[in-house]
DNA sequence: TGAAATTATGTCATTTCTGACATATACTTA
DNA sequence: TAAGTATATGTCAGAAATGACATAATTTCA
């Protein structure tokens, strides 16, 4: 429930700085974390950019829908081999996931 | 047993082709495979260029000998979130993995 | 408005991953 | 050669992730 709850925080107006600084992260659980909310995040553009539901996804990935809402929250439950098995699912390429874990915008 | 059979056999002189040709893979899945097997090679060449030993990587990440070997042999038993957590323990960074999964080379 | 569709949240039994251990196999190098 | 060091492989109990389900909250749109 970190990153979550973080994203909670600042949907609700809280507008926290960088994971780092709320909680108290090494710089390389705060990559991890970056890293998940990135390919989170893209996960969710890229299914809706294609007009799926949530629904929709889960079955090609054959998973549920109650789990691709928690993939694209960044819920901790959800492991990086999950969000990128989704993400290979709906298109993406290696590459694409080399662009969305790179620094560059 | 699927990738890291496929290096066993490579090792005993097999010459299997890509891992995709030899087991019956679906492109998504031959990719997840590859990118495994990409960030497994880069993190025994990342550790062997620190001069550390399995046993010393693994105190650094709290596990074991035994399951560092592992995630450089590509076990399938072996998570990406273990092998990003590994690479990025030992300094790589975001962009460094963002090359190891592009395409270049 | 309100009903349908979509998304969010909580829970849980089963599956999968994990560190740890034992032990085997391979390297070094004296 | 042997002894020491490093790496590989197999196993397993405990931990973590999973899909599925119920249901709540939100969005869409007629």
């Amino acid at each position: 429930m970190e990153a979550a709850k973080r994203k909670r925080l600042e949907a609700a107006g809280w507008s926290v700085g960088s994971a780092a600084d709320f909680l108290k992260l090494s710089p390389e659980e705060a990559d991890f974390v970056e890293l998940k909310l990135r390919l989170s995040e893209s996960l969710k553009r890229r299914r809706q950019s294609k007009k799926l539901s949530q629904a929709d996804l889960a079955k090609k990935i054959k998973s549920s829908q109650s789990r691709v809402a928690k993939m694209e929250a960044g819920d901790p439950s959800v492991s990086l081999d999950l969000l990128i098995r989704a993400l290979l699912a709906i298109g993406a390429t290696r590459n694409d996931l080399a662009r969305v874990l790179g620094s560059r915008q």
